[in-house]
DNA sequence: TGCAAAATAGAACGATCGTTCTTTTTTGAA
DNA sequence: TTCAAAAAAGAACGATCGTTCTATTTTGCA
């Protein structure tokens, strides 16, 4: 099964933290449990506050470390929020992609990946998604930050499209739509609940997200 | 015509920068003109890098001015961030809002609304909307700026949701359809074409953001 | 237990921030 | 042209930022 479906980025942005110490060589591991707790903290603040809001003082405040032993762990602040990046995106795809993997593929598949989706999404009115907040704050802005969430979210996207060309191979979706269209339309919805729920305290945005996703759906539907 | 259609907020967020000076005061012009000369400098500023990173430093730097020279005319960072956002508002209103009420209500005003919003939406694919960027900046904030911001959208959305009322009223849109329904489907298209095309880069955004609000139509298009 | 390496702390740096205060320049009606 | 008010500049403040350097503590195998 893992063969013939599709993966989502499954070494692309693989934490490579747990590198294999060299054999002969001392294996102290005090340093990657800190630098994980780190990460940990850095997530949650960087979800209230933003990456750009991120700030390694803040994070040593919240780990009750100081700021030079938290800065020892990644040599830059970029590189800190390329690891909050990563993080993101192993708990994205554990939580929404993975979990959703063991429906049937086709329809089953796609509702239990939107499903996912909406229950990360709503987990985030109150924390923040990185993935949007990190696109407003990089979208004119060039350098590793940007490209480590530009290949995350459009790892995601093609994850998200591939489920839907699959739904279209099994007959349950009409086989002439344009699965990006659909995955576009399916993406906005995130977005307006995301905008609504969080900032405009919309409580009526998760129904109307849950709504368009049926709506998208019979629009689209196969007729058999 | 202005009685009986809807208005975007005709006193709420207008421009208070030219309060009638009392009279037998001295009248000096000098002042307001650099001062909108700053806010329509600042105004460029937060759209590229965002109402959180406008800085009074930067806004000195473009308009040629002083640092302290800047700020004597707000007051306050808050205060210049709030006259940016009643810039943008007024704009806004302007290009989307009113160039659209000269359609016929009904189905021609709610396209002409939607035609506008996109090209507002794509000429900031390079230039930034803070609509957007503000609502991720302070969406965990409180305080007069965050208000403003969430004024201005809401009372858009009220307009929004009222020209598809009017459709719905015209007998155009099924009368029993949710406006607020519709309203946030529309509002996920635009939030996905800026997330698309000022992030990811991705150049079919504005045709998908087209076709998505077509089917839109189609869906909820009353049956002759 | 000893000891080198790893991990962390502490202090200080230059830069930028919003803001305040003082001084200088500009404005525009009398 | 005069002159008070308005506008703008200049300097400095405390705070915070990322980063660097050095010193101290902790780790974990020998």
């Amino acid at each position: 099964m893992p063969a013939q479906d599709p993966t989502l980025s499954p070494d692309a942005l693989s934490s490579e933290a747990a590198s294999a110490p060299e054999a002969g060589r001392r294996v102290l591991i005090k340093g990657q449990q800190t630098k994980a707790a780190i990460i940990d903290a850095a997530l949650g603040l960087a979800s209230q506050i933003g990456l750009e809001g991120l700030s390694i003082g803040a994070v040593a405040e919240v780990t009750g470390m100081s700021k030079s032993g938290v800065f020892a762990h990644f040599g830059s602040r970029e590189e800190l929020q390329i690891s909050v990046i990563r993080e993101y995106h192993d708990r994205f795809e554990a939580e929404v992609f993975y979990a959703a993997m063991q429906q049937n593929r086709g329809l089953p598949r796609l509702q239990a990946l939107f499903d996912n989706w909406m229950v990360q999404t709503s987990a985030e009115i109150d924390s923040g998604c990185i993935y949007i907040s990190g696109a407003v704050e990089f979208d004119d802005r060039s350098g590793p930050v940007r490209d480590a969430l530009a290949r995350s979210v459009s790892t995601w996207q093609t994850a998200l499209r591939r489920a839907v060309e699959l739904a279209q191979a099994e007959g349950q979706l009409v086989r002439e739509a344009d699965a990006q269209q659909i995955a576009f339309e399916i993406h906005g919805l995130i977005l307006a609940l995301h905008y609504e729920a969080r900032f405009l305290r919309n409580p009526s945005a998760s129904a109307h997200a849950r709504r368009g996703f049926a709506h998208i759906l019979a629009r689209y539907a196969a007729q058999v």
